[in-house]
RNA sequence: GUGGGUGUAGCUCAGUGGUAGAGCCCCAGAUUGUGGAUCUGGUUGUCGUGGGUUCAAAUCCCAUCAUCCACCCCA
């Protein structure tokens, strides 16, 4: 036998009921977003590799353990995207949007990412995201937090979620308080565990959101990110907690809450669902001044979000179902000779309802029709024999209730559905 | 990239060296224009893959792949 060739690692199917939730989840996203009146932005899937290595940082992990790269036909260098922002800053620079207009710009669509698999995490997975472009006000960073917190109200899924929320002010802030903390740890740093003593000599603001218990501890002496921000960062910072409060939006003041990406400035944000595992992590964001500047575009400030729909989906699951529904009306044909009759039918109640219908295919016995008719989930059979195909009538059978079958003039068909329904 | 668990029928799983099993599902009949419930009968397998040990391997050993959990990282 020929063998099979299986999907790659970290990629999946998503089938019926489980599609049926990630449809509902961006469905729900582009509508609340739309709703803010936010337009909708398709960028590519792959991307010179240099866009990310500049935008997100030559070091991150993202760059550069995670990317899937792929050499062109021309010898230059590809890279399948593993986040959006880049992209749509890249857009954004490229056909001069900032030019004449704010733009507040939405996608969603494939990222990748070489990681290990695990509940949660994937190596193609969804993203739907939204950037605001060329303002500063924190209006701004507030208005994108409100829209996803609409989105998981719009779920049902608020009270599994949970907004931490921290400003990592300017880059030059960082950067003295980066001096102050591997001052003040450097001492001490016997005391860290090992990933923390790396990042001391690559990237010491990371060690601020370790899991290491012990280093927690050695945090609590070490002086705070808070103290080094710039007074007007400290002012802005307070405008959107103060916003957050007027819209009654709870968070958690997180000051170990710093972003694995290079391009944020001030205010950070995501949300983390409860009860999910290590990957928990349902949708973050931030503010990123600098991006458009990195990427060789005039000064523009920025702020956005990225929500990752699978793990949505995966708290979504423990607070609702989703049925997989394929079809409202099923149509059986006694003999070959009513297919026709069966033909007009289902496509008569195609067009003029939007039931689903799905006429049955095949030869059997109407037994088998019948349980196929059933195992479809269909709320209805419409029968068809010689009868109905004489008098232009159907028989239209309950499957889910008991109630008596009737049949009925088609003429009558649409008005009898419908107020079936209504009931 | 690191550590650990698990891979047996379409699904959920039992089977610790001696003929590959159960439940559910599926198919046929009881019921030739009526599904589901019941009864009767039936089908379903490279035991993840490759190698090794053994008279004999689903079972023991090695490798590998997949998957799950944690680390790491992130959405």
């Amino acid at each position: 036998m020929t063998e099979i060739i299986p999907s790659v690692r970290g990629m999946r199917d998503v089938l019926f009921a489980d599609a049926s939730r990630l449809s509902h989840i961006e469905s729900v996203f582009r509508l609340v977003l739309e709703s803010y009146s936010f337009e909708e932005i398709r960028t590519p899937i792959v991307e010179y590799e240099q866009l990310f290595k500049r935008g997100l940082g030559e070091s991150t992990d993202a760059v550069a353990k995670e990317m899937y790269r792929l050499l062109d036909r021309d010898e230059k260098w590809l890279a399948l995207r593993p986040e959006g922002t880049a992209s749509v800053v890249r857009a954004a620079i490229q056909q001069n949007l900032c030019y004449d207009d704010r733009p507040r710009l939405w996608y969603m669509g494939p990222m990748f990412r070489y990681e290990r698999p695990q509940a949660g995490r994937y190596r193609q997975f969804q993203h739907v995201g939204a950037e605001t472009l060329g303002l500063e006000d924190p209006l701004s960073d507030f208005e994108l937090i409100q829209i996803v917190t609409d989105v998981f109200s719009e779920l049902g899924i608020s009270s599994g979620v949970q907004l931490h929320i921290n400003s990592i002010g300017s880059s030059d802030a960082r950067a003295r308080f980066r001096a102050k903390l591997v001052d003040a740890l450097q001492p001490v740093s016997h005391l860290l565990d090992d990933d923390s003593k790396t990042r001391l000599k690559m990237n010491p603001l990371r060690i601020l959101d370790s899991k290491v218990p012990a280093t927690q501890v050695v945090l609590r002496d070490a002086p705070k990110l808070m103290d080094s921000l710039s007074v007007e960062s400290k002012k802005r910072f307070d405008k959107v907690l103060n916003l957050l409060e007027n819209a009654n939006i709870r968070y958690k003041l997180d000051h170990h809450l710093v972003r694995g990406l290079d391009y944020y400035t001030d205010t950070v944000f995501e949300w983390i669902g409860t009860g999910m595992g290590a990957q928990d992590a349902l949708c973050a964001g931030g503010r990123y001044d600098g991006l458009t500047t990195l990427l060789g575009g005039k000064p523009t400030p920025g702020v956005g979000f990225a929500a990752g729909i699978e793990r949505i989906a995966l708290l979504h699951e423990q607070m609702h179902d989703v049925e997989r529904i394929s079809t409202d009306i099923y149509v059986v044909a006694m003999e070959e000779s009513h297919q026709q009759y069966a033909l007009e039918v289902a496509h008569l109640l195609r067009s003029g309802s939007d039931v689903r219908v799905r006429q049955h295919i095949g030869e059997g016995k109407i037994k088998t029709k019948l349980r196929w008719a059933d195992r479809s989930g269909a709320t209805w059979v419409l029968i068809l024999g010689d009868d109905e195909q004489r008098d232009r009538t159907v028989t239209l059978k309950w499957l889910r209730f008991k109630r008596p079958q009737e049949t009925i003039p088609l003429s009558d068909l649409l008005t009898t559905l419908y107020a079936k329904l209504e009931f």
